[in-house]
DNA sequence: TTGTATTTGCAACTGAGTTGCATTATAATA
DNA sequence: TATTATAATGCAACTCAGTTGCAAATACAA
């Protein structure tokens, strides 16, 4: 079974509709190897012949967002973007000359750090941001 | 020597003018213990009686990190914020029930992940964006 | 097929940040 | 001190991401 299928049926079972826009973007999201910005989607329904305003757009965002379907990142240029929720923890790296995005995994990743973080700063830590910048293979 | 001192007098022997706004936001960044948006910067020039159009913060806000006097975060929220140019390597926590920030220090801070990147990824990388989320003492 | 809560579109808005151009003012020099 | 070049500024109008209130449409359970 695809896994947009597997998302379908939760939200289906949690008592959600199931709309052409809402699928839609499920599957955009299940298929890009990038993350995406609110007006990366729109121009990707349209390709798709699937017209949706960008109200419904910013709110399925912070449905699916809600419904931890998505996760949303920033690579420092105003926008926010989102990625489909991931089964391994990872970071990204973003070549400033050419926008290229990598999936970067590391090691026991920042873990001592926020143990640290909770002797030292007296902070319960709930998450991390990472982001590398760089230049890409071809960019270098 | 006050630090903001020593600031002015780097900028005047590169020939750069030292006007009120300028002197003033250097200041401003000297004495904040946080890191600062553009309109935050607004309000505390206008308390300090000192006028300036946003423009002309954007302007200088680009000036100062250019001359690297300053540096950028994102703690995703949508805004820049800016803080002067630290001397020693830190990172930020920031609490999401109060926004009280902490300045955090790693010890080797990825160093090693940055090679891994440039052996796995061919990404040669300049520089990362790491912030913690979490609770704070108070928030608990 | 119907009822209704969920979802959507629209239009107008906010807030951060940018641009072009005319004006002002810093600071080096005469 | 007065002159001058040009760095810095103000203003108004703009872009672009994202938000809000409300009326209309639609998915889907019964």
């Amino acid at each position: 079974m695809p896994k947009s299928s597997i998302i379908f049926d939760l939200l289906k079972s949690k008592g959600f509709r199931l709309t052409r826009a809402r699928k839609t973007l499920i599957r955009i999201f299940v298929c890009s190897k990038n993350p995406l910005a609110a007006a990366d989607l729109n121009s990707r329904l349209e390709k798709m012949d699937v017209s949706v305003n960008k109200t419904t757009i910013y709110r399925e965002i912070d449905f699916l967002k809600g419904q931890r379907i998505i996760r949303e990142l920033q690579f420092g240029d105003g926008k926010r973007r989102y990625e489909i929720w991931p089964d391994n923890h990872h970071h990204h790296i973003v070549c400033i000359n050419c926008d290229y995005i990598e999936c970067v995994e590391l090691d026991g990743c920042l873990e001592d750090e926020e143990k640290k973080i909770l002797r030292e700063n007296n902070f319960k830590t709930i998450k991390h941001s990472l982001e590398f910048q760089g230049l890409c293979a071809k960019c270098q």
